[in-house]
DNA sequence: AACGCCTACATTGTCGACAGTTTAATCGAA
DNA sequence: TTCGATTAAACTGTCGACAATGTAGGCGTT
């Protein structure tokens, strides 16, 4: 049995799961406007459902609502991602640092466990496990945070939307290994309870990955 | 004409901002139970709305609600709040960094005479309006940071919370000069368009104000 | 007396219908 | 032809009613 389904009690709760996946999928494009009828027809469920469903995704800046107008998709722009990368770079950085001070010895192994999978997986060639990897390993240090916002803010929020940005703007790539390194220099701070030095090598980890991302976004003008 | 009420066109929005009041105010306490159907006959709205206005509460975490159970308003705890100020003091100093970048010369002044008037009450012994320029203060400094998603989160999110904490913790208090002192540092940073000082004096500045509050928590304790 | 089951009540979740607003098309006048 | 006003269609906002779920009290059994 699926450990989401179970906290997924109420038709909203599906609702909103599913439409928020179409969305970051891309299976509804940014921007799109989203009709309350035809969505409470398409996934067969009345209008208050799929209102509930907007609500929540509007909460976690996936679509924008003006009164009496609708919803929309939120465009995805350069500058929109730059700024989400700053947001990132703050709070994970936060999130790495307390991390260090109040993960538990036993997290801490199995972060070690988590990175050298990882690093067998980046050896073999398995570049296809690379994102599922680096999300795996930044959720993980977040929760090691134990801060309640850090956590809802991070996770419930602005994870959906990177990973919108990753999907649409097809990033993969080439900063595998070197990714890869960074995180390991992290863990290792976090090893040694270090957190200041934690905090430092995760903002900088985020600046790389966000300037990295800029110049591949100058290289290929997407609209 | 009020610049908010133009913004609050439906019903739903009014309620919302209603109930979000009575709840940071403590009118309605701290951990008790939001009946739908009660608060529908209080405000005179049908469930439908106050169901809205709940969601959005939820989202800005100021109450948490259980499926088929119900909502409740969030408690406050020390801990609840040392981790409240991690993520300001995250949050906040990258907002002073970004100030320091994307504000204008005349936004830039502008800070500096609320400062001065700010200075001038401090003097009069008006602490009263302590409270509410050091509120100013902040809001200027992430609205001129400029990044949509740090000034939501903040603005829209956190904030609301931390005036909860105020208001129910009873706190005001003698870090006004003090307080005063680091305003002014960050604004000359902010002048000088040094975005890394500017961070360094806002964290600072938020983690001596979190200090301050712990020590008072300790003194006092609440249940 | 303590425990578990069952029933009745209260509350939340969901639905379809109506009201109010926005938008677009049509018509008429300059 | 172009601009503006008017009207109709489509959509969102709001409502009351019904369904589904959780809760508390009473009953019987051990």
């Amino acid at each position: 049995m699926n450990i989401v389904a179970e906290t997924l009690v109420t038709n909203a709760d599906r609702t909103y799961v599913q439409l928020r996946s179409d969305i970051v999928e891309g299976i509804i494009p940014a921007g799109s406007k989203l009709s309350e009828t035809e969505l409470s027809t398409k996934y067969d469920v009345s209008r208050a459902v799929i209102r509930e469903a907007i609500n929540r995704l509007t909460a976690c800046h996936l679509v924008e609502r003006k009164a009496n107008v609708g919803a929309r998709v939120v465009e995805l722009t350069p500058q929109g991602l730059i700024e989400l990368y700053q947001v990132r770079e703050a709070l994970e950085g936060m999130a790495a640092r307390l991390a260090a001070l109040h993960m538990s010895d036993t997290e801490i192994s199995a972060l070690q466990t988590l990175l050298n999978n990882h690093f067998d997986e980046v050896k073999n060639g398995e570049s296809y496990y690379q994102e599922a990897g680096d999300v795996d390993f930044h959720y993980r240090i977040v929760q090691g945070s134990k801060n309640k916002h850090l956590i809802a803010v991070l996770i419930d929020g602005i994870y959906h939307l990177v990973r919108m940005y990753r999907v649409q703007f097809g990033m993969t790539g080439p900063r595998v290994t070197t990714a890869f390194d960074e995180h390991r220099h992290i863990v290792k701070a976090i090893t040694n309870r270090d957190g200041e030095l934690a905090e430092i090598l995760m903002r900088r980890h985020i600046l790389y990955s966000k300037n990295s991302i800029e110049r591949k976004l100058q290289q290929v003008p997407l609209r």
